[in-house]
DNA sequence: TGCAGTGTTGCTTC
DNA sequence: CGAAGCAACACTGC
């Protein structure tokens, strides 16, 4: 579910809600969510009592940086949702203890909760157990090699249009495929990759190694500039994204090609958008604007 | 009923 | 040996 601009929103979330807390208390009754350490035992006993300290982001990985030199690392893969609040249980449900957005739908999906010692609780909400979570120490993830792969962050004021050339320049396939992988540039997912590809009006089977440096400089621009309106709109919603709150997302607004099949083309308003398989995932694209 | 799905990994094949 | 392709993960909703 989430890519960058969810996952940003997420942490922005976390960091106002979840700071200086301590972890006291931990439920799941899907215990392989939790895949470092190994023993869910082991994981329940080292988190116990550590204060959080911040939260930050690093591609779609949501880090929760601890006292004692820890980090916990959540991946929320396809559909995972990080919320915080207060539940109670009623005949084996969470129920949230407050009206509005957080209802009874996301609630039956949690799978791992942890209690602060104030009382409030972070869950994490998963209807496809595809989500992990992650103790580590925080020296060993930083230097880890799944870590330490990953691309540069786009959004980052370093990472300048003759970075994004460089780490293009070295890579061939489908220019749709490798936007969206991550040890190639971070935190862009299907959704992002196929808006930022009609903005740029770069046919999305284009191989990387025939883009011009023109097209290239058109894709920086247009991966930023969906990126950033993502992160300012808290997010994509069309599926099943909501914030720590349950809140939606507002970028569907500006959503132009995904998941758009067999509408005008907003833009040129003379061909329909399509969608295609590429990489096995779903591509959609404007065949006028964005010709092979 | 069958299939697609916001992501990543690891196995198989070439 | 590297790259590419694809199943697996597990479940819901259309």
């Amino acid at each position: 579910m989430p890519e960058l601009p969810e996952v940003e929103t997420t942490v922005r979330g976390l960091n106002a809600k979840i700071r200086n807390r301590i972890f006291v208390g931990l439920w799941s009754d899907w215990k392989k969510t939790v895949k470092k350490p190994r023993s869910f035992a082991q994981f329940e006993k080292e988190l116990h009592g550590k204060k959080v300290q911040r939260v930050w982001r690093r591609a779609k990985n949501v880090i929760i940086d601890l006292s004692e030199g820890y980090s916990l690392l959540i991946h929320q893969k396809m559909a995972g949702h990080l919320l915080v609040g207060r539940w109670h249980q009623e005949s084996g449900r969470w129920i949230s203890d407050e009206r509005g957005p957080l209802d009874e739908k996301i609630n039956l999906y949690i799978h791992l909760l942890f209690t602060f010692d104030d009382g409030s609780m972070m869950a994490l909400s998963d209807y496809r157990k595809f989500a992990k979570a992650e103790l580590w120490k925080t020296d060993e993830l930083l230097r880890s090699p799944e870590f330490i792969q990953l691309g540069p962050e786009p959004l980052d004021k370093q990472f300048t249009v003759e970075k994004f050339e460089t780490v293009f320049h070295r890579k061939r396939g489908k220019v749709k495929q490798v936007l969206m992988d991550p040890y190639v540039i971070a935190g862009i997912g299907n959704i992002y990759s196929s808006e930022a590809l009609w903005w740029a009006k770069i046919n999305p089977f284009k191989d990387v190694s025939q883009l011009s440096k023109k097209e290239l400089a058109w894709l920086y621009t247009a991966v930023q500039k969906v990126l950033a309106a993502g992160v300012k709109l808290r997010g994509e919603s069309f599926a099943d994204y909501r914030d720590v709150h349950g809140k939606k997302g507002e970028f569907d607004t500006e959503r132009k090609v995904y998941k758009r099949e067999g509408e005008l083309c907003s833009r040129c308003k003379r061909a329909k958008i399509l969608r295609v398989k590429i990489g096995g995932r779903s591509a959609f694209y404007c065949p006028y604007c964005q010709k092979a």
